[in-house]
DNA sequence: CGAATGTTTGACTGGAGTCAATGAGGGTGG
DNA sequence: CCACCCTCATTGACTCCAGTCAAACATTCG
């Protein structure tokens, strides 16, 4: 039995963006189902043209990119109240791939209808342009963390950027948070070699900054994190939810 | 004396999407002027809430990001037919700076006046997240590069894009292009030092692939650049102009 | 001409990659 | 219940691509 947007847990969350009640109803009207998904579950394909977007209701996953040797890019993480499928809805086609790494929920649109429930809430077109803005503004920071950072510096950057997001909308609270990832994923996601990651993650649980215990990490010392990170902690940026 | 917006000179390339004549009108009402600067002149900050937006009539320049230890991440070139600005008018903050690398000539609008713009004709809404779509889209391709290739493939990459981006506005012709960029541009673009960019771009140069003399650069064989960058030369993607 | 900027080379170093083996848990089928 | 397998984490040894340092060139410009 489908959530309705009225009642949606993650809307309110202070890291998205307030909406109308018309938008609420907009959204309502777009909103054709749910689905389900397990771990392990391709939800997009890079490359597709999907006639389906998604709003990410509950669970993890990740977007990558492949090259044609193999090598994969992971781009970025998926968490909650983020949106799939933008690329494809807009462009006709994704630029990346997205699967689940846990069990997902997600609310289901037709591409279809996206251009008529923009053009009836045009608040939403604006909305949707400030969610990819959001996206390219991360895609910036990841492209200097993987192009400027050295390894250790990149992973502590992301385990910074992992933490606040999943605080934005899990309490898991007393510095810890689910992390459904592989050191492959994070290796991939930062363009390092497997090896050299587990290595310098070692670093880090050696220095008692953070613990990691299967799909647990604890962050024992989020500041000392975003200095090696060459990063801050400012509030993470509002953004919209489609 | 400012360009209208139906003459325009570049709104008609073939890689623009087709605009109609509202769109056209609301493009001119939006438009509040022309701005030439010169070669050098940083255009947008990194951080800053420009009240300023704009789009490339001629010339080029590149976005940036620093950290605080002074390095420099080059996110991407920057040519006519962009629009600069989009983060600091959906977000209300950019996350790269923008300077001119040529003289430019650009389309000034208000961000203040964005949303009535885009309330007025949702279409231009539609655009608009097209268009940063567009750019995300980008994006993850450049961090698959930073991430995965080497810097012969990674170089042999970026010439391949920056070639069929210039082509697709201007009519060098020859497989020649103005390249009003340095080594030092190419480095920080993907993640190599100048010195190993220099000698990987000897290499190319030395197998007769490319020539380089000022600022323009000789293709001399894209199809064997494209092989060894690991990327195909399908036509470049249509993409909105604000 | 001297100063600046950008390109090119050579010598050396080092961070990260590769290869390979060992642990450590979790399933599963006999 | 346990042997076997599979996935993932961990370690050690060695290699190499790319970084750093340094100096020489080439152009342009005041």
């Amino acid at each position: 039995m489908a959530t309705k947007c009225i009642n949606c847990p993650i809307r309110r969350k202070s890291i998205f963006a307030k909406m109308t009640a018309d938008d609420v109803a907009a959204m309502q009207r777009f909103k054709v189902g749910e689905l389900v998904v397990d771990a392990g579950t391709p939800i997009l394909l890079e490359g597709s043209n999907s006639p389906q977007l998604y709003t990410v209701l509950h669970g993890m996953g990740l977007r990558s990119r492949h090259l044609e040797n193999g090598q994969r890019q992971v781009i970025n993480f998926v968490f909650p109240g983020d949106f799939l499928g933008l690329q494809a809805g807009l462009m006709g086609e994704m630029g990346h791939s997205v699967e689940a790494t846990t069990k997902m929920t997600l609310c289901v649109f037709n591409r279809s209808e996206l251009w008529s429930y923009i053009k009836a809430d045009p608040e939403r077109g604006f909305e949707l342009a400030w969610l990819a803005a959001v996206e390219e503004h991360f895609m910036g920071e990841a492209l200097t963390t993987v192009g400027q950072r050295t390894a250790i510096q990149a992973i502590a950057w992301a385990l910074v950027r992992i933490y606040q997001r999943t605080q934005s909308v899990e309490s898991a609270g007393g510095g810890t948070m689910r992390f459904p990832f592989i050191q492959r994923d994070i290796a991939d996601a930062l363009g390092l070699s497997l090896v050299h990651t587990n290595k310098t993650i070692g670093i880090l649980k050696s220095r008692q900054l953070i613990a990691w215990s299967d799909d647990t990490i604890q962050i024992h010392d989020l500041e000392e994190l975003a200095r090696i990170g060459l990063t801050t902690l400012d509030g993470p940026k509002v953004r919209p939810i489609m």
